[in-house]
Parts: C-alpha cells; structure tokens; sequence
DNA sequence: CGAAATCCAACACCGTGTCGTATGTTTTCA
DNA sequence: TGAAAACATACGACACGGTGTTGGATTTCG
C-alpha cells in the first residue's frame, strides 16, 4: 500500500508546530516528548515513528530553513553589494523572522549559527576569490568577519523589533562594510 | 559554626571539573547529575548540596568568565582601538580560550555571546557617544556590528588554531573596522 | 477482504530531586 | 584541657516522572 503521505506529513507538521510552541518559550534540555504530543493531540509513543527523540525535531526545523538561500527570490531595488548581497540577505531573514528570531536568540542554537554561515559562506567567498587583496587564510578571516556582523546586526534589529527603517538599517550597514566602524570626519556619513 | 570553606570550595570544584570535561564532548541536554558525580567521585545527593541542577554548573562557569573584563592587565603594545582596544579583547580572549572556545563554539551557549557582549557594550559605546556621527539608535546598531564582527573573528581564529599570526589578525581586523570590507584597489592594504 | 499504515497502551529502565541519617570537624564552656 | 554540643558535609533510599521499545488495536485503501 503507499503511503499515507498525507496524513504522515500531517501528523509530522502537527509534531512540529507543537514543539515550535515550546521551544519558543523554554530551551530544549527542558522540552519533554510528553508536552510536545500532549500539546499535538497524539499518543507519546506516535512521536517516536517520527521523530528519534526531542533533538531531531528541531534538527529538521533548522534543515529545512537553511536550503532558502538557494531559492530566494531575486532582489529587486538597490542592491547593496559585498560580496553577498545585503538587501538579499535582510530579504531571506525577513521571510523566516519568526524562526530566525528564536534560533539566533537566547535560547537558540548556536550550531544554527554555523549552518547558516556555512550556507552563504562560499558566494562570499568566491567574490573575494577573485580579488588578489587578500590571501586564503585572510579571506576565510574577512568572510568570518562579514557574516558574523551581518548575522549579529540582523537578529538584533529583528530582536529590537525594527527600530530603524529597513532603508536606513540597509544604508548603515552598507557604509559600516564598506567604509568601516569609524564615524567618519569629514561629516559626509551623518547622512545615514 | 564556620563553612569548612576550604573542603566545600575543592568538592565544588571538582564537580565543575567533572562537569567541564563532559560538557566539552556533548551538549547540556545529555549531561546528567549521575555522570558528573561519578566522574568527580561523590554521592549523586553531593551534587546537588552545591547546585540545583545541571545548567546551574554552567552557569556558574559562566559568571565567573564573564566579569575577567574589568581586571584586564593592561595591555602593552601596539594598541589598534576601535572604541574598545581589540588587541586587548584578544588578550582576555587568549586568556580563557579553553572555555570561550567551547562556550561560544558547536555546542556552546547563545546566551553566552549576549553575557559577554553586555559586559563590553557599555565601553565601546561610551566611545561612540562622544561622537556626533550616530545617533542613539545607529550607535546601537554599529556596537552590535563591532562586538559580532569581533567576537565571531576570534572565535573562528581559535577554532582554527591561529592560523594566523596574532599580529597579522590584529592588523587585518583593525582594517576591517577602519577602512571596511572591500579589498583596496590602490593596493595599499596588501601589506596586512 | 486483507495488507499495510497509523496510532496507541503498557512495560522496564533510568534520571531527578528530596528527606532523613551517618560521619567527622569545629566551637564552647565546665 | 577535653568532653560534648552544634554544625558542616556527604550519603542511601524513596517517590516521581520521562524515555524508548514492543506488541497489538484500529483505520484506510487497493
């Protein structure tokens, strides 16, 4: 007989969606099989013809979060550009916030950090490929660099709810990559 | 009566010894109380004379790292400063490694990196308050990018045992947070 | 109908956190 | 000074709850 893949995928999502609630409030040494299928509506035995235990759950959350960057959506406007586009980035981020928010934040994981660098790691680094400036060692350094802020810049806008227009956040960060931390002399930057 | 302060302070340190070991080779989740204890040689009851549970250990691992920011020794040398000095980040870094490099690591703890970046915040952004350049919600955004920028720099650069000589990483990052991301094309900055 | 997919009840095992107790050390005062 | 009270420290045992598995009940579809 095949599968009942409909109902299979169903019960899987209502499993997920179960645990996102959870994992959304409490970290995942404390989220227990019993919350997660009690909250689902399932029997606790159920979870296991899913799920190896709790860990995998969020695995798959993570797993299937990562492959977007392949298929965003081309950027259309002013493209910001450092090797990876930012505003393709901000894009990405904004259509998964609400996972994004949770998975980089306090409780998240920080394996998903390495995921996520690793995912977008080779576009950055093959623009900086072509540019003699810098050595291998150095451009694994720079790309490290570049995606650790931009990570980190990200989630904290997002954290702290967008205080500043997604222009002028794109702007900022464009002229701190570009131009450095530094705030600028000349008065030519105040305009950010 | 008097704490045998001496007995309880090496009980308590060998069970964070004990803790320390396995929390190097797997994640919170999978360590339990029966395992810290009897590698640290004590009743399972010892544990918990000393701590609530598990994630209390690290916690306190954690609190202890955290404060090393204001008993820095100065630092001697060629001081590149962007705000906050990076050389002497780098100097408190290298002093505690061993526990920074699994804390901010795979199996490392998110609300580490928001400990550690609180406790430096308050500096580099005293720095960028003198300056008119941002206002108070830019600042925030350009600290958040420095202290990400930094902190992910480090730890890849011991993640992959220096694979740079300290000097060279100073002198690139300290580019990078002056004059940006993008390679000079005048070719001033291949000296790095 | 019958075979396979889906879901469930029950079981043995393990880890948790607590309480009462044994042991040994420090302090007190006769 | 030295015995005993007072207390810090460590432990054994218990009740509880979560884990992961096995075998079976129920449902669905060819």
């Amino acid at each position: 007989m095949a599968k009942r893949t409909t109902i299979t995928a169903h019960t899987k999502q209502n499993l997920i969606d179960a645990f996102w609630v959870l994992y959304c409030q409490k970290p995942l040494a404390q989220i227990t099989v019993k919350e997660i299928v009690t909250r689902a509506g399932y029997n606790r035995s159920t979870f296991y013809e899913y799920f190896p235990d709790v860990a995998a759950v969020l695995s798959a959350i993570e797993d299937a979060l990562i492959p977007t960057i392949d298929t965003l959506p081309p950027f259309v406007g002013e493209s910001y550009s450092i090797g990876m586009p930012i505003a393709q980035f901000l894009q990405l981020y904004q259509q998964n916030a609400k996972f994004y928010l949770v998975l980089l934040g306090e409780n998240g994981d920080p394996a998903f950090v390495t995921k996520l660098k690793n995912s977008i790691k080779p576009t950055v680094l093959h623009f900086y490929h072509e540019h003699a400036t810098y050595d291998a060692v150095q451009r694994e350094v720079v790309v490290e660099f570049i995606l650790s802020a931009l990570i980190g810049v990200m989630s904290y806008w997002f954290r702290q709810q967008q205080p500043l227009p997604q222009e002028q956040l794109l702007a900022l960060m464009h002229q701190l990559m570009t131009k450095g931390v530094m705030p600028a002399i000349d008065g030519s930057n105040t305009t950010v």
